[in-house]
DNA sequence: AAAAAGTACTATGCTTAACATAGTACATGG
DNA sequence: CCATGTACTATGTTAAGCATAGTACTTTTT
């Protein structure tokens, strides 16, 4: 991949995070480091500073709640859980992220729509 | 559609219209209006104010070219043609949204793979 | 028991692309 | 000759991912 689609790459994941976590949660309840580990695997996420922002955003916005877990070892963790605001979303962001891929794909097929307009080759 | 999830769709525009662009330009050479009512035809781009500068990118970049052309009615148009540039930049692009897709869509089926972690019950 | 290492979370600034809005230039029509 | 419409240009804002550094707590090591 060349550094010019990376970034793009880059681009093309913002967005659908949010999206990538609900769909995430909806097994259950999880804690930060699964949700890394689940989204690095697929290629979405690069970074962890992208995530603890992105969870506390979501929480703030009453889309997730968390409880507080003793950890085997090392600190306590998060477990993050869908509300039902959450749920909610989760089908919204669904139906635009579906209606999106359509719209991008549509772009494949009918390359007419603007041959009517084009020019006289000089 | 609600605020959020129009905020949302305008996240998950950004990258992929430089993809469009080059879809659209397949077919043959377009000018601005063209591209702009095409993207709008399937919900992808909310304002001209978007597309013109992306497009003085993608030709300073070298990805696209343009000719003048005299219009039946009003000033010159800009008519816009990929390069070699551009066409190899096209299936760069068209791999990695296909792959961006499928990242995405892979989370709605397993989602056991953080149930493994998942902790008791409080 | 103190130091080291590892895990989980927090905080700050940067970059970039879409959006919003206003403005310029040219051509045609009344 | 002025009004209207079309095409392009310019400037500033916003937001999300990225990069990086830093804090806090726990277990392990010596």
């Amino acid at each position: 991949m060349t550094k010019e689609t990376s970034k793009s790459a880059a681009q093309m994941r913002k967005g659908v995070l949010e999206l990538c976590i609900l769909r995430i949660l909806r097994g259950g309840e999880a804690y930060t480091s699964d949700i890394i580990d689940a989204l690095k695997a697929v290629d979405l996420l690069v970074v962890e500073g992208t995530i603890y922002p992105l969870l506390t955003r979501m929480k703030n916005a009453g889309t997730l709640t968390y409880r507080w877990v003793e950890s085997p070892s090392g600190p306590p963790r998060k477990y993050y859980d869908m509300t039902d605001r959450g749920r909610a979303l989760l089908e919204e962001l669904e139906a635009t992220w579906n209606q999106f891929v359509d719209s991008v794909n549509s772009l494949e097929s009918h390359m007419d729509t603007t041959a009517k307009n084009a020019p006289l080759k000089s």
